[in-house]
DNA sequence: AGCCAGATTTTCT
DNA sequence: GAAAATCTGGCTA
């Protein structure tokens, strides 16, 4: 079933950040730098394991720790813009720390970190993470699920955080309503494992997830 | 607990 | 016209 059908009323859409954001009373949360994050794609994904994604909605702040991503690199068959830019993958190709955002089996939105200079064309998907802010917002987003399921799996992460096509293309390490953050926790033991959904160079190591964490997606069997 | 079918629409061939 | 970086509910391989 497609939540956006579903729960029309509940889309909302980010506000400018005011300068009495609440952000300021999320002491442990701070803005990354662009400078912070790896260049190489594959690197990033495993860096932005235990990060945060916050968002500023009007409904409140929502975020909470990345526990897994997916890279998708040059000369790899399974990224976007493998066959070039078109008009569905152009923010691919934007400097790294931007947001690529894109539209899946005609239900869902998911949410990538694009990676490497401007003009490549590679990202990270983010697929699940640990709620932490703003959890009565998430659950208001999707009614029907446990606090397990509420951002574990893509789809469900973007539907969570209220992220669809028009965050497409922004700045996550700017000033705006969605942005990466630092860790608030030491991360853990960080797994390595094939990518999950792929048909096309299926067999490569590029996710990365948070092991013995509750809120990674993905069969039990790719995760130890 | 695990597997399967159906939903739904954009995108590119 | 087919495939797609998925999710949900229902059924039991």
């Amino acid at each position: 079933m497609c939540s956006e059908k579903v729960l029309p009323s509940l889309s909302l859409r980010s506000l400018p950040i005011a300068p009495s954001a609440p952000e300021n009373q999320l002491p442990g949360v701070r803005r990354l730098a662009r400078r912070e994050l790896p260049i190489d794609t594959e690197a990033l994904a495993r860096y932005l394991v235990g990060k945060t994604l916050v968002h500023q909605t009007p409904a409140g702040l929502i975020g909470g720790r990345i526990v897994e991503t997916e890279a998708y690199v040059v000369g790899d068959a399974a990224c976007h813009a493998f066959r070039g830019q078109t008009p569905r993958n152009r923010s691919l190709f934007l400097e790294r720390g931007h947001a690529y955002v894109y539209f899946i089996y005609g239900c869902w939105f998911a949410l990538n970190v694009v990676g490497g200079k401007a003009g490549i064309g590679t990202g990270v998907l983010l697929r699940a993470l640990e709620p932490i802010f703003g959890i009565d917002a998430m659950r208001r987003r999707r009614p029907a699920a446990s606090l397990r399921d509420l951002t574990r799996g893509p789809g469900r992460l973007a539907t969570a955080l209220g992220i669809d096509r028009h965050h497409n293309g922004l700045d996550l390490c700017g000033q705006g309503s969605l942005w990466l953050g630092a860790s608030i926790r030491p991360v853990g033991t960080v797994g390595v494992s094939s990518r999950i959904g792929l048909t096309r160079e299926a067999e490569r190591l590029l996710r990365f997830y948070e092991r013995d964490n509750l809120y990674v997606s993905g069969p039990k069997s790719l995760n130890r």
